[in-house]
DNA sequence: AAACTTAGTGTATTTATGACACATTTACAC
DNA sequence: GTGTAAATGTGTCATAAATACACTAAGTTT
């Protein structure tokens, strides 16, 4: 039997060297859906007109997947205690054949040759709650608009729609906007959620007989205040309560 | 910086050394839904009293995760031309702690104690199409009802009851029969199809009215023929219709 | 020809959906 | 302080879907 021998350094992951975790993180900031990218960096170098990525790194040997994603996030974002859910597996051996990405990775990667198979997590946020700080190969982080989502590194839009379309259907069955609203929040900001993830609009009336018999949501005695208009009630999730809309 | 050397054969993947698929077959036999488990072997050693296993194992280096999970159960049971689906990727470090498990690993693999990530998928075929031809390391493959699977290698459950939760999902939005059932069937087949993966009892009239009316199955001018009672008609599906039950 | 077995069908009630318009309450400008 | 702008909050009707429920029909077997 014929042997190579490959060099590891001693804090990679010589068992799986090559999978990663791939974050699409999203908030709302009251009309449209965001998602969380990072300009990534090669070490000191800038990277001149370099693509914008998902947060997202390769495994360590003795970390869980899930918990790989958590760290990763972190690292790169300063984003930690998120509930983290995994959505696909992208594995093609053609994932990395942007230029730009090749580049990056023979900067940064011990092996960036290698085919990389990465597990995308996917998560909501509300931004208000969060500094994100950038950090590891993350020059900066920010919000983009779904709808403006430009080209990103490897096979991210890939990823990216995956992670949509996993919301879109967890819609249907949780009451999601517990991640993304303010704790306190009007039907109104509510019903803009929705239609934001579904891409679709609602008749009023009909959207608050729907939600209302879920009992997902629960009325306060408060109003919204300093508004130029007719003040909204404010709302609360109860988190005990399923729904199904 | 500090390395340590790691040998690999050259016919092994020494990109992604460890990343496995498993593939969870369903099918139904008139009454019950069945998942294809295979017995494995170690080379020419019987393995005395081990534990059944989900067709799978180590992907090769230059083929994508689809291509891995149609080759392996090719491999394994002779199945080809099957429209395999990821479900869910498995990568707990703990996965391999059973003792039969490191039993079977250590006769078989280069690295028996690496952590293995595992990427599952599933798929539904019609049993009478097969001649199921157990090869490479799997000594039979037979086919278990889903109420019956005993303790499986590794975590094998967990990824059996993640398929079977897909499959749950699925078939409100897509006819899946098609892939079950025989080319013409009768309602009561279908009926008892719907009832073995949803795990639920409908009453017969509001079950045909409700399937009749998504179109996408078709009365043919034909009847069962030598049971001993009222024979029944039979349908075909109309793959360009689709539903949502 | 009687018994057995599964097929096939209709109706009434309740619940959900979708379409649609106007008065109410606040802040602000003048 | 009156008028205006802006978003809130609400009800009904028509249609569609869901649920609960029981008997006759058409074959085979004995």
């Amino acid at each position: 039997m014929v042997f190579i021998f490959v060099a590891y350094p001693m804090t990679e992951n010589k068992v799986n060297p090559n999978v990663s975790v791939d974050c699409a993180i999203f908030s709302f900031d009251g009309n449209d859906l965001e998602v969380l990218l990072i300009e990534r960096m090669a070490g000191d170098t800038h990277m001149e007109d370099d693509l914008l990525a998902l947060p997202g790194n390769l495994i360590y040997e003795s970390e869980n997947l899930d918990q790989a994603a958590n760290r990763v996030l972190k690292e790169l974002t300063g984003l930690s205690d998120i509930f983290l859910e995994q959505v696909y597996t992208f594995g093609d051996p053609s994932r990395i054949t942007k230029q730009k990405d090749q580049d990056w990775l023979r900067k940064i990667r011990a092996h960036p040759e290698a085919r990389v198979i990465t597990v995308a997590y996917t998560s909501l946020v509300k931004k208000s709650n969060l500094k994100i700080m950038p950090s590891s190969f993350a020059k900066t982080a920010l919000w983009v608009k779904t709808q403006e989502v430009p080209q990103l590194a490897f096979d991210h839009n890939d990823i990216f729609d995956k992670a949509l379309d996993y919301l879109k259907q967890k819609i249907y069955t949780e009451p999601l906007g517990y991640e993304l609203l303010p704790e306190r929040f009007t039907l109104a900001q509510l019903q803009k959620l929705y239609e934001a993830i579904l891409q679709d609009n609602f008749d009023k009336r009909n959207f608050r007989r729907k939600i209302l018999r879920t009992n997902f949501i629960v009325p306060l005695d408060e109003k919204q205040t300093g508004v130029a208009h007719k003040p909204a009630r404010l709302y609360r999730f109860d988190k005990n309560q399923f729904h199904q809309i």
